[in-house]
DNA sequence: TTAATATATATCAAAATGATATATTGACCG
DNA sequence: CGGTCAATATATCATTTTGATATATATTAA
């Protein structure tokens, strides 16, 4: 057996708010939360159906219109389940930084190829930040009521370690660029 | 098809080095790759199976003393495949921080439930910030030759990242006990 | 000597990715 | 009004990866 479906709870974790279909689910997935963790329809669905069999979801089809779609929402054994889980000791964080991968192994290469790959990694970084400071921003105004604290920290820890990753870049860039940008040296 | 496997490329990085095992193959991604990269068996073994049906390595059986090995060897079109992946312009940096997930749906649970997720997170950075900044000074003392530029670069990235983590757990552990520690307010 | 650990390869069910197929609905434009 | 494009919605599939297990030999420690 591989690890158990960590995707079941991310769908609980959406459904613990609002009755969603699996599109939704993979929208709001897309959202904030794709900082941090992602997810398919090829996961979702199927997710989604064996946990209605196990008691966990229910789902009623809707027909808005002709077009029908099928919503789900959560049982209490559901409710059970995602807090089990959030009070369960140990927690995976899996990474895989293709960018990091790139940096260790660009000895091979010329280091023009590395400084490249750090200024990619710089944009991308940026771009991401801009946008999780807007989300912080529109937090921040409802930071007491419901959950806000705990997606305001969520962005907040993003921020923090992305602004460490800017750092970094501008260091690294230096040290690379006073060592010359020839593998000889 | 899924995306093209990456793990090749961890492995092509690591014979352009040395030639190895599968087994050493998967001690050497367990050692600091593990910061940022994982590898099991299960994905190790059949890709040298393909790699080497396609000519990227080859690989020769050595019997020290009774117990025989197959050693990997990476070929020049390999070598090619690893240099031509360090100058694709893109990176999948792909996260799944279960811990960043636990906070985020956090909400549902009373705010104890957070303090302590955050506490052992703020461990775990800790004891790996301890082993990333052995690997730092051990690096620094041979910084000028061949690819441990990279590798330092590598290790000073992980380093830097982990104390934004610290410095983030300092401050979200403040802000949940500053507000109260039961969702009420 | 015997037990435990390290070395070494291999396989497998379960899970996830990323792509694709299919079909409807809504919006914009001329 | 008709046409087209993007968004909504569900589903499936080959490929990749995980994590566990099976099997067997070699080395170290008690």
């Amino acid at each position: 057996m591989a690890k158990d479906r960590k995707i079941d709870m991310v769908i609980l974790g959406l459904l613990s708010h609002e009755d969603l279909t699996g599109y939704d689910i993979k929208k709001r997935i897309d959202g904030v939360i794709s900082f941090f963790w992602k997810g398919s329809f090829g996961s979702i669905y199927p997710a989604l159906n064996d946990m209605e069999k196990n008691g966990l979801i229910e789902s009623r089809t809707e027909s808005r219109g002709a077009r029908e779609k099928i919503l789900y929402h959560i049982t209490d054994k559901g409710n059970e389940s995602l807090k089990e889980w959030l009070k369960e000791e140990q927690a995976n964080n899996d990474l895989k930084y293709e960018t990091l991968l790139k940096l260790y192994f660009g000895g091979v290469e010329e280091r023009e190829v590395t400084l490249h790959n750090i200024e990619l990694f710089e944009e991308e970084t940026r771009r991401s930040l801009s946008v999780l400071r807007i989300y912080r921003d529109n937090l921040e105004k409802v930071l007491y009521d419901g959950d806000h604290l705990n997606y305001y920290l969520t962005v907040t820890f993003g921020i923090e370690t992305y602004e460490a990753y800017l750092k970094w870049c501008t260091k690294a860039k230096n040290i690379l660029r006073e060592r010359g940008v020839h593998p000889e040296n």
